[in-house]
DNA sequence: GACTTCCGCTACGCCGCCGTAGCGTTTTAA
DNA sequence: TTAAAACGCTACGGCGGCGTAGCGGAAGTC
């Protein structure tokens, strides 16, 4: 009966939304940043979305690009193939800035907090995946937990990448993966 | 020769900036609104402090308590007691709000970064001292690099702590430092 | 007791962000 | 072809934060 929405105007804004966080922040966010950003009106911005952070949302929702998940037939290797991919992408200081500030920031939104637990879903898949192939294969206890092995998983990782982002590069990835497996096997 | 600044307005300020921190995050922090809360002139404010992070640094400055440092005779019963301490700290989901704005701040504030850098030092240090203890012992290697323990020894708790906030109280803190142990020794 | 500096108060101008209104124009379904 | 709903543009009122100015009064120092 009447036009539909505009699928230019929409990807246009996405687009704009997203260039500003991986640039300024999320905090830098605002209506009138990504009007001005994306060319699209203000006006229209609200047509499409109810909220700042519903739109953020969803400019966010593809944003998060995990490395493909390796399938190397050892727990040793698929580990290190899979963070050698991953800690290159965190080396950057803006992804570490980015992913602090959406943490910080879901930790007062209920949207954002969804997307960020979809996002941990994500990558925890990913690991679960590995943990289960590895499990089958023997290399791992059976009864082992899996969320107390997450810990152990991403832990080591975590802490490169928060708190001496500057040695991020000097992490030896086969090492720390030789104890991880030692921890898990503890 | 004249009149110095009001200790006492200081300390008020101080007070109240950090009380904001706590219960609405560090963005909460305006100088009108530590102004009201303080009953502190907005005017006085700015005869304390150039900047609203200077202030802030300040205020947080002494906020960082850590607990008490364990020195039982073993690694192993080291770590359990310095977490079993930590851990309810974080328990509290404020805590962890703090500890994510301040962490994504200071990605973008130098000052606030150096408080940040101070406060990780700290804790640091705490760590230090019992993995020292522990490599004169003989519990850990003597080659042990320290960064490389580091990243074993927080990380499965900050693991928890961020990504797993609702099951922190499930994590079971010997099996946990059994595994660091297990890690470092491989 | 004199003098300096601080304090508290009120008020202001500036800016940025929010959300909405009005209006003319363009697109698309019926 | 017509009507509905989209779009872009401009403009506004409200809010909140920032930083400064100007004042009277209080509190220290010499």
């Amino acid at each position: 009966m009447a036009r539909p929405r505009s699928e230019e105007a929409r990807e246009k804004m996405l687009r704009a939304a997203a260039e500003i966080v991986f640039e300024d922040g999320v905090n830098a966010v605002t209506i009138d940043e990504v009007s001005r950003r994306s060319g699209v009106a203000k006006t229209t911005l609200y047509r499409h979305f109810e909220t700042k952070n519903a739109m953020l949302v969803c400019a966010l929702d593809g944003a998060t690009a995990f490395p493909e998940l390796p399938d190397t037939g050892t727990l040793r290797q698929d580990l290190i193939e899979f963070f050698a991919e991953l800690m290159p992408m965190f080396d950057n200081l803006d992804m570490r800035a980015v992913a602090l500030d959406l943490m910080a920031a879901a930790t007062r939104d209920p949207e954002l907090d969804a997307l960020h637990r979809r996002s941990i879903e994500e990558r925890i898949g990913l690991m679960q995946t590995i943990f289960e192939r590895a499990q089958r294969r023997g290399e791992l206890p059976a009864d082992l937990d899996y969320t107390d092995a997450f810990d152990f998983l991403e832990g080591p990782f975590m802490v490169r990448t928060l708190l001496y982002p500057e040695k991020v590069k000097d992490l030896d990835i086969e090492r720390t993966v030789d104890r991880i497996i030692g921890a898990l096997q503890a």
